[in-house]
DNA sequence: TGACAATGATTGTCGGACAATCACAGTGTG
DNA sequence: CACACTGTGATTGTCCGACAATCATTGTCA
């Protein structure tokens, strides 16, 4: 349990977080579970102090929501917050676009597309999952702005956390491949323009598979 | 000290956290100063526990850092920290003065572009930034999402902590205003070109402004 | 001069304590 | 039977004290 790497730089809580990340994103903990204290300090063996601190960090993330005097519970999502998380992820990447658009360099964006691509092929749906967000942060990282592409990780963040607990089918990923590689390929011939519309539809039609899905699991 | 309001929903954490804050932007406390868990418990008059997580929020916001094993201390920005911010507000501004052009209401904007003249033309220094700035969060709020108006709110926490070292002085208030105004008749002109250029002037002026005012108090 | 050890300050984490608050079940009353 | 009230247990919010780990600094010695 302790696992004192040759090197562990990150300090106790720090570790609580992370686990608790991963329980959050592999749906073992589905929205609107309680977390509580004490079972938590029992379960990860730490103090309930750390186990606070823990839940504070993941509270500023949005990943869980704090209730004063009766607890942390792990985000839910209504309908108008994804719609709101859209729509603040195609005021970041249409920003990224239009710098991919205008000269920015693209060889990170066409990386990420790479393996995103790749990772479809093998149908390996966690990995093609997390290719495909990492492919949306490199628009943003074109911006070169650390406090941007930051945001941007909350919100694939609260993303993730609301299709955790929804099955992930995505049937159609080569052809989600194929948008992605068409959106690119408009940045490369400088059409702002185009790869804006591109961009846009396709982040329109993920919200309503998003919502869709979301709607169903309840 | 312990006023007890008639409903005092606020935590004692959320109470020192926001007597670090008014200390930060008041300039009592400048970049780079340690904020040390003891002596802040013992004038704060509570428990260091509590200390830690005031800070824990502080730091979130971008406000404090932490230096593992070493202390949380007042933000720090640098040269490229400053352009970084900018930067920023300029991808999230530009896309809410784009709304504005569009058809979003602008009623909230006017309504701050008047508190912002008239704080001005009382050569009132500390409204008249604050107007200001409030003026630039208007914009982002014409995209209707609370997310983004939280980032916007971080970045301009983050650039009232740097100024609040320096002295204050914006001696062409009333031009400054004269911009504003100017920028929201474009936009209700729907010149969504002309606006955002003129945001762009803006910001980038101010930039410059910032930079050389913080490079000259060193 | 420069490597090294001792020292003091501060953080990171722990454990326990207790009042305040909340959720809920049981009780009594109209 | 509906409804207000009260008691009870669980949980959080905050406090206190403790101690090892780490850092910064100072003093020592080769």
């Amino acid at each position: 349990m302790a696992d004192t790497s040759p090197i562990d730089r990150s300090s106790t809580t720090d570790r609580v977080a992370e686990g608790l990340r991963d329980l959050l994103f592999a749906g073992d903990l589905g929205p609107g579970e309680p977390l509580r204290e004490v079972s938590l300090a029992e379960t990860f063996g730490v103090a309930r102090s750390t186990v606070r601190e823990a839940l504070q960090v993941l509270t500023s993330e949005g990943l869980a929501t704090r209730f004063p005097h009766r607890g942390v519970v792990v985000t839910e999502l209504s309908e108008s917050d994804i719609a709101e998380i859209f729509g603040a992820r195609l005021v970041l990447e249409s920003a990224g676009v239009r710098a991919g658009a205008t000269g920015a360099d693209l060889a990170p964006v066409t990386r990420a597309l790479t393996t995103y691509a790749d990772a479809a092929r093998q149908d390996d749906e966690v990995r093609t999952t997390h290719a495909h967000l990492e492919f949306h942060t490199s628009l943003v990282a074109l911006l070169d702005n650390a406090r941007l592409v930051a945001s941007a990780d909350v919100l694939t963040g609260d993303l993730r956390l609301a299709l955790a607990s929804v099955e992930r089918a995505e049937r159609n990923a080569r052809a989600q491949v194929a948008t992605h590689r068409r959106l690119v390929t408009l940045m490369r011939a400088g059409d702002e323009r185009g790869a804006i519309d591109e961009l846009t539809g396709h982040l329109a039609a993920a919200e309503v598979s998003v919502t869709r899905r979301l709607a169903a699991s309840q």
